[in-house]
DNA sequence: CCGCAAGTAGAGTGAATATTCTACCGGAGA
DNA sequence: TCTCCGGTAGAATATTCACTCTACTTGCGG
């Protein structure tokens, strides 16, 4: 049941990433879930409720892999974390914020809006108590939003780039 | 005949930007246009066409917001140059930067990567020249980016922020 | 006045596809 | 052993929609 349903969001989540969000059937989704149609309109009522399921999983997943497990207190870098955001588009996400990439393909959706501002929202909220930084949320958005858009076009020049950024600002806010 | 093509383009334009690359069926696009199938048909042979010619425009259309008349040779402050983008997005992209949306709505169409590319290319280009900055193009790029990024969330947090973390760069980079 | 280049209006066509429905199956508990 | 519960497989259904086609109009150069 709940296992049923990790298994069919991450089967979308992929099928999402790998094709965009109007490109994949629901045939397609089905396929990609590895389950029945009776089965996926069981869990998710409608398409758009589909790419909400593959949203909410993709948020707990980019959390566990950049920011590690949620009782994990350690304290990590903003170079770190700004590294680990490379690894992850790296491996997952090489055609960009699948977030913004929802919103664009339904701009009038409020209810993507509030998914793509909560999962944002999180993302730098933690990034600053992890570092244990006086640099304000708002410039870490704005790294943080500038590697991850700019890391498809230039790749390590992006990461470089945000990592000296990221010292400056540091250095400034204290 | 090329009065038609920006006239046809401009419609598209719009239509994309407020709807997103998805929902507009074409009927939608040729009432945005201003013409008829026929003619709408003539000039863009496929809704995907229709696309790139909405693109090549805005293209064209930001370049000239945001830097002036091509002829201009003027110097332009970085902050300057920002606050154009913000006044840009105020105005015109309250849903994001439009070429991401593109690409994000089909992942998979090397012409639409293309543009995206050429683009940001042309943007941090310019951007660095006008403001006769020693400061790298991708340090640019990711500031841009953010900013772009982060606007339709944050606002004028997202703009300070960005003018801050520019003139950070600056000063490191002399 | 002719004829053509370039437009409008709008209906038709055929394919894709979101959603629902029918029929069936396996296994775990009473 | 019986019987639901929760699953599979896959066929209808109804609608949307990209694209084409037909028929008509208008302005202009010779």
């Amino acid at each position: 049941m709940n296992n049923m349903m990790t298994k069919i969001a991450g089967g979308l989540e992929q099928a999402f990433a790998a094709r965009g969000f109007t490109e994949p059937s629901v045939e397609d989704l089905r396929d990609a879930a590895g389950v029945s149609m009776r089965t996926l309109y069981k869990y998710a009522q409608s398409r758009d409720a589909m790419i909400r399921l593959a949203l909410e999983h993709r948020h707990q997943r980019y959390l566990a892999q950049v920011f590690g497990h949620p009782t994990d207190e350690s304290v990590q870098s903003l170079s770190e974390t700004l590294d680990r955001i490379a690894g992850w588009m790296q491996a997952e996400a090489s055609h960009g914020c699948l977030f913004h990439a929802a919103v664009a393909s339904s701009p009038t959706d409020p209810a993507l809006r509030k998914l793509l501002e909560k999962h944002k929202e999180e993302v730098s909220q933690l990034a600053s108590t992890k570092a244990r930084t006086d640099m304000s949320t708002s410039d870490l958005l704005v790294i943080i939003e500038g590697l991850t858009q700019a890391w498809p076009l230039s790749k390590d020049a992006a990461l470089a780039s945000a990592k000296r950024l990221a010292c400056l600002a540091e250095a400034a806010s204290n």
